[in-house]
DNA sequence: CCTCCATATCGACAGCTGTCAATCTATGCG
DNA sequence: CGCATAGATTGACAGCTGTCGATATGGAGG
């Protein structure tokens, strides 16, 4: 229909004109919430902050049961999580687990945000 | 008491040693993880990314409902998400609402990982 | 004024998430 | 070996989150 064209193209000048810019796509938007979801809980970023503030950008579990008041299994969750995401990792020296940064993980997570 | 101060010092010598670096407190966590919060999404971060593609940083609903496959109301209420965490701000022109970025707000989100 | 259209809000509901108590695993020590 | 301790795993449960359908709101045009 001419009335229905002309009305498109109205409402395109008006409102929607097609661009070809890129665009995150399903998937690449899924991947970067993934690692984003990890940083989205305030318990785990203090867990993260933490470990950076430590030695070395150690941490072990014992130092980081106390300071955020949860118990323990709870904080053996939210460092499952952070390992899962790519930004901590796990080492076992005898009975301790020590926890350091994966370096540039973070740099990584921020510019899935800066570079959307 | 001395014994329990003996005891004290041992386990620190073994594992928890006081340091004084900064870390990120209870409030400053809450506040930076409501913001990510808002970034956790497969869906919000596609609409951010199509809202910095557009036309002056811009996009109206009419643009940002048809790619993501999700019903009006449910755009609107992640849109809703995202003002609220102050990383799109709204205009209403005529019939038709317009998002666009808060300037800088994508940059300072970023920095709350990098910063930690 | 009445109607249409774009957007927002509401109510409901399934699925996910953070937390805890209880239990399991494995390492170091006597 | 047997016990104590650090940490992980499991199960349960309340609260939050993303989604939709239905409805409300509010401007544009006849």
């Amino acid at each position: 229909m001419d009335t229905a064209a002309a009305i498109e193209t109205a409402e395109d000048q008006l409102c929607c004109e097609p661009r070809g810019l890129p665009v995150l796509n399903a998937a690449e938007a899924h991947e970067a919430a993934r690692i984003l979801k990890a940083l989205s809980d305030p318990n785990r970023l203090r867990l993260l902050s933490i470990v950076k503030a430590g030695d070395g950008g150690k941490a072990c579990v014992c130092d980081l049961t106390e300071p955020l008041d949860l118990g323990q299994p709870t904080v053996s969750h939210h460092l499952k999580i952070l390992v899962d995401a790519g930004l901590l990792e796990r080492e076992k020296r005898g009975t301790w687990a020590y926890y350091s940064l994966v370096p540039g993980a973070l740099e990584r997570a921020a510019s899935l945000i800066t570079q959307l």
